[in-house]
DNA sequence: AACCGTCACAACCGCATGCGA
DNA sequence: CTCGCATGCGGTTGTGACGGT
């Protein structure tokens, strides 16, 4: 049997994605889902092949990532699964929400292969080695705003309050509580790059259980009334803030109730969302979607409340 | 300043697997 | 059962940042 490419070799770009395909690709997941990764790139107006697109988001830009160090149970984890799997690494990446099977091969061989060999040293020796040797070279690959987490509660108004406001109810601007709150921080350090003037809303297209799946300790339940919180997430305490302090921010699931929170940490967007300019979060994507099943490409009410015009050109 | 080696991580490639027709 | 397709998996390579010489 012949199998046919998984790629067009031809025209199609290679290498390190740019912003720009970052956010074509994003934009259309989280609206349209990944219905089939071989047509999509041509449907996202991405010069990509489907195979490209797919270890894009599934090991870089998906929301519900963990990104940066790894903790000594992480460490620990992988390096007792490997001596008990081997290279499993998508059955390894299985135990450890938010970690992809790429990031854990990727540590593994450049890091715990060695901590491994080294059976004499503990994990936490050989981390404390590897700490000092960052400090000493000071600069390379730091993350800026490691170490303490602070978070921030926004409790949403309520489902009635928001029916009383069609704008709010929408996917594309669902988010206009959390914008103004946004604007009310701009000076925030983490948040210099991200411009949530009204659009985070295609946010809400993620399923479920993108939501559900969200190891977040710390997902709050508040009174209706807009409250921010600041918690360092390290001693678990919880303290009011002022402005200056906020170093992270959260999101919401359309299908939770609006009372709800939900308080997702500064890696869960640092990852992804600030790359990208203005325009990406206050223009919708609009793409030509003639060539796709109908039936595969089902907007939401909402969403098709927001844009008529859109949906009426797209689907009569 | 230029070159080279190392490191971490992103991305690619080929093959395996699952599934529907 | 076979075929064809889409997706998943693991090995490997490419790339960029950094430090040392």
């Amino acid at each position: 049997m012949v199998r046919t490419p998984s790629c067009d070799k031809s025209g199609l770009r290679k290498g390190t994605w740019t912003p720009e395909e970052d956010s074509k690709l994003i934009a259309y997941v989280t609206r349209y889902g990944c219905w089939n990764w071989r047509q999509l790139p041509r449907f996202a107006g991405l010069a990509r092949c489907g195979k490209s697109c797919r270890l894009r988001w599934m090991n870089y830009l998906r929301p519900n990532l963990k990104r940066g160090n790894y903790t000594l149970e992480e460490e620990e984890c992988i390096i007792r699964m490997h001596k008990q799997l081997g290279n499993r690494w998508s059955v390894i990446a299985a135990e450890l929400p938010g970690r992809t099977d790429n990031e854990i091969k990727n540590h593994w061989h450049t890091t715990l292969k060695k901590m491994s060999q080294q059976n004499t040293v503990t994990t936490e020796e050989a981390r404390a080695s590897r700490s000092k040797d960052k400090e000493s070279s000071l600069g390379r690959d730091s993350v800026p705003n490691k170490g303490v987490t602070v978070t921030v509660t926004v409790t949403l108004p309520s489902t009635s309050h928001m029916s009383d406001n069609s704008d709010s109810l929408s996917p594309l601007s669902s988010s206009s509580e959390f914008s103004s709150l946004s604007s009310d921080h701009s000076n925030a350090a983490s948040m210099e790059n991200l411009m949530f003037e009204d659009d985070l809303g295609f946010l809400d297209s993620f399923n479920e259980s993108v939501w559900t799946e969200l190891n977040l300790d710390d997902i709050s339940y508040n009174a209706p009334s807009c409250e921010i919180v600041a918690g360092d997430t390290n001693n678990g305490s919880s303290q009011s803030t002022n402005s200056s302090q906020i170093q992270d921010f959260c999101a919401f699931s359309p299908h939770q109730s609006t009372s709800e929170s939900l308080v997702v940490g500064k890696d869960f967007f640092g990852g992804f969302l600030d790359a990208y300019a203005e325009n990406f979060w206050t223009q919708p994507y609009l793409t030509d979607m003639s060539h796709v099943p109908s039936e595969l490409l089902v907007p939401s009410v909402a969403e098709s409340d927001y844009f008529p015009s859109i949906y009426d050109d797209l689907w009569g």
